[in-house]
RNA sequence: GGAGCCGUAGUUCAGUUGGUUAGAACGCCAGCCUGUCACGUUGGAGGUCGCGGGUUCGAGCCCCGUCGGCUCCGCCA
């Protein structure tokens, strides 16, 4: 029989009774963590968000209380009435908060029990863990598990930051709606079918991009938001279908205005756990990124820069290099600091990782007592002798190299440099590295269409310097390809290789939005067809403007310093888009498809 | 859409060349135990080896398919 909880208050949580309480009589609540049972007495470890208690019931004092103690296990909820005591010398626990004192346990109260857990909540070690499906599935158990609750706890106080930092900025919090109509650009939305209007439905936000600029055009000048985005795309360690972004925009600013603002904003967020970030942060343009590091956020933990090898390869008559440099490709390498011991299987292994992003091979130089080479035989060893050195590599060291298209050297040299980072243990987790990239390029070659498509969005504004060179692309078609090297006036934030924020100044002027709508292929009409509000709004006086959209499940994942998306949301998707506590999606009644007009057709 | 890894007790895992009764630890159940905090101790219960098919005298192990989880590529303006 389970006891009822009556008038009983608690007066203190399970994490802050300390030596200076001896002597209090207390009320605490909580789960059971653990129970040991000595016969005579039994310890119980009493669990709540704010940390640990230990209780002890003795059965000399309290036989009644000990009697129901006997039957109490894990996860069960209970309430004891008691005094806190000094532990005695020998007998404290420094691994616990609260360890110096334990709870005498005068009454005890169940009130509630449980049934035995899916998994133990209480392991060892996080590799002792139950597999994540099943700690999905019974997410609310995960979720009491002391590191989650200080995940999510972290999220609010992140989220709490963001508001205090905006709203003292001058920022005004304005939500926009969740039922948005279908835009055709960017990832696949979720759609969402009127009943009211049958056959027609409304699309879920991927962002509220136009709706924020409409705040400007409104008037509103500095506008912020939390907001909820949708994307139907499949997903990533570090991406869900559905995410929050902090949303904002600013009227009559340059791009440093904006600079300011995200440093700011993240400048305050990371004081959270401690972290001082540099007033301004590092400015990089894109080209330069690509440059060095072969990705657009990159990690600036660790050096292990991309080298170019193209100029010492010049003339060369091995043909796969000779190819790659007639077809203005790239031969890029990196030095792995004093990996001259790799071996040929961990050589196979990184040749294989680089394959994954469209790298053909992957040669190597090692230079140990002697200097070996995939390349000797075909290079010699003078001209690796010289690769080496162009490269910036010293005895001990390992010297890897990729040949290829531009865009594939970049991926497959950035991706091994991270991943050689994590496998040797490079990166100082203490430190925390951001830059703000910038000049991101204006649109991106899609190589099947044969067509330029916005790299950022439709709404970019292209750099001033850049805006000539954009007039000719569009309107004279034999330099179409001139779009290629257009510059926008876009750029992200990036913490330890995360893209943590992203944005834009837009266009506010019509006539070079026209321009934009023209370059991307899009006829007036259809421009109109599918943006015609927007075009509209921007005929009635648009301020000049432009904001950023921060991820804050990315900022969250720094803060707590996990690899996973799922640790900073509360009920996340697995990595097939499936809730599996509530086991959603799943069917819905065919009365409510009748009334939607939808037939479901199977595969 | 493609690739890799994984799937054995409630949980984490082991399981030899394919061999007869599938093990361990934790958890669970029933005892014992006056200072534990990974309590100790005695005993016990607990298995559709993800699922389906195949090869074989015999499959947890080999083959094919399928489902699920994780990660990556494509995708994510």
């Amino acid at each position: 029989m389970l006891d009822v909880l009556g008038n009983l208050e608690r007066t203190h949580s399970c994490g802050e009774l300390r030596e200076q309480n001896v002597g209090e009589r207390v009320v605490l609540m909580g789960w059971v963590a653990k129970k040991r049972d000595f016969g005579v007495f039994t310890f119980i470890d009493l669990r709540d968000r704010e940390g640990m208690t230990q209780v002890v019931v003795s059965s000399e004092t309290v036989a009644e209380a000990h009697a129901k103690a006997k039957s109490i296990r894990g996860e069960f909820v209970i309430a004891v009435k008691g005094t806190v005591v000094s532990r005695a010398e020998g007998t404290q626990n420094a691994k616990l908060a609260t360890g110096d004192i334990e709870v005498k346990v005068e009454e005890l109260l169940i009130l509630n029990d449980a049934a035995v857990p899916p998994f133990q909540l209480e392991v060892a070690g996080s590799e002792n863990l139950a597999a994540e499906d099943t700690r999905l599935k019974y997410r609310y158990l995960d979720l009491r598990r002391p590191q989650l609750q200080h995940n999510i706890r972290m999220r609010a106080k992140a989220v709490k930051a963001i508001r205090e930092y905006f709203d003292g900025r001058g920022f005004i919090e304005i939500e926009t709606p969740i039922l948005l109509k279908s835009t055709p650009e960017g990832a696949r939305d979720f759609i969402v079918p009127s009943r009211i209007h049958t056959g027609k439905f409304f699309a879920l936000p991927q962002s509220p991009q136009i709706l924020k600029q409409i705040t400007m055009i409104a008037g509103f000048d500095k506008y912020y938001q939390i907001a909820r985005c949708f994307r139907d795309e499949d997903l990533r360690a570090d991406r869900q279908p559905e995410f929050t972004q902090l949303d904002m925009e600013m009227s009559f600013v340059n791009r440093e205005q904006v600079y300011r603002e995200m440093e700011g904003m993240f400048n305050h967020v990371l004081k959270l756990i401690d972290v001082d970030l540099p007033a301004e942060w590092t400015r990089m343009t894109y080209a330069e990124a690509m440059r060095r590091y072969g990705s657009d956020k990159p990690d600036l933990r660790f050096g292990m820069e991309l080298k170019d090898l193209s100029e010492s390869l010049k003339g060369t008559d091995f043909a796969p290099f000779a190819d790659t440099l007639e077809k203005s490709g790239e031969i890029k390498c990196i030095v792995v600091k004093g990996k001259a011991d790799y071996s040929r299987k961990q050589l196979d292994e990184l040749q294989e990782f680089v394959k994954r992003y469209g790298a053909g091979a992957m040669a190597w130089i090692k230079i140990g007592d002697e200097l070996t080479s995939s390349l000797l035989k075909v290079l010699g060893e003078a001209k690796i002798t010289e690769l080496a050195a162009a490269a910036g590599a010293a005895k001990g060291d390992a010297v890897l190299i990729v040949a290829g298209k531009r865009s594939v050297v970049a991926a497959s040299l950035g991706a091994l440099r991270n991943e050689i980072a994590r496998r040797e243990n490079l990166i100082d987790r203490s430190k925390y590295e951001c830059l703000i990239v910038t000049e991101f390029p204006m649109f991106e070659h899609d190589d099947e269409t044969d067509t330029y498509i916005a790299a950022h969005h439709p709404f970019t504004s292209p750099m001033d310097e850049d805006l000539e060179m954009f007039k000719t692309a569009v309107n004279d078609p034999s330099q179409h390809n001139l779009l290629g090297k257009v510059r926008a006036k876009a750029y992200d934030a990036v913490i330890n290789g995360y893209e943590c924020a992203g944005g834009s100044i837009r266009i506010h002027q019509k006539d070079v939005q026209a321009l934009n709508f023209k370059a991307l292929g899009m006829s007036p009409e259809s421009s109109r067809s599918q943006f015609g509000f927007f075009l509209d709004a921007l005929e009635y006086g648009t301020p000049p403007h432009g904001g950023f959209a921060a991820g804050i499940e990315r900022t969250c994942m720094i803060l707590v310093g996990t690899e996973n998306i799922r640790d900073v949301m509360a009920f996340p998707k697995t990595a097939s888009a499936q809730d599996l506590m509530m086991d959603s999606p799943g069917v819905v009644d065919p009365s409510q498809l009748d009334e939607l007009g939808i037939n479901v057709v199977d595969e």
